[in-house]
DNA sequence: CTGGCGAATCGACGAATGTCAATACACTAG
DNA sequence: CTAGTGTATTGACATTCGTCGATTCGCCAG
């Protein structure tokens, strides 16, 4: 393995480089966060919901989206799974809030 | 349509939600974004370049990352067409800086 | 020029994702 | 109880994504 061959390996870019980037399961969790606002779909419903100052009824965001109720649903699911919204439901309707503390979180990791 | 008919419907809760959301062309675009950052490995490689101080060569990335050469330059490419990291290519290697500006700009719309 | 190296692209594959129609579930009004 | 309404779940489908082997492209040493 001694084996210096060329000039190029001598300046050989492979050096130990520091290595404390983001761990394998961080990595993850982060990640998976951010899949949630990878869709431009969910990313309109969330900042409705963050928008208005209160709750957010889930018909209002199946009529602002333009998609059918099953899909809004299924988006809705993936941002509450991601913490990024919590889910209550009233009587017949089912009301939403955004949690500012996980969109904090996700700007640190950014910052 | 002038058809009042339960209780229900007047307390409906439809009522127009200040609608001042993200615009789907916005949503499209900061999606994307995000997009780049939902997948682990890609964030593992770009906290490695970000984390380096100075530029960190391709080769590192691969043997880091334990991905293949062309899985690595693949998600390299993503992240360079989201604007998030620079490449710059001297003699046989191409060596990657993170762009600062562009993180910035996403906490923002977090935020 | 040729030989060799690092990186990008291509081709193909399995896995995950977004979508909606149909259905099931939960709740309220009567 | 039954009927009706809003939401969640299921099933199916087309599309996108992550991955790697094989190949091609660019560059340097000789």
């Amino acid at each position: 393995m001694a084996r210096k061959t060329l000039t190029r390996d001598l300046v050989a870019c492979c050096s130990p480089v520091r290595s404390d980037t983001l761990s394998e399961a961080q990595a993850e969790l982060v990640a998976r966060s951010f899949a949630a606002l990878s869709d431009p779909i969910r990313l309109r419903l969330l900042s409705h919901v963050t928008s208005a100052g209160d709750e957010v009824c889930a018909c209002n965001l199946v009529t602002m989206s333009g998609r059918s109720q099953p899909t809004v649903s299924h988006h809705m699911k993936i941002l509450f799974d991601a913490g990024l919204v919590t889910r209550e439901k009233r009587g017949l309707w089912v009301w939403y809030r955004s949690v500012p503390d996980r969109l904090d979180a996700l700007r640190v990791v950014l910052g």
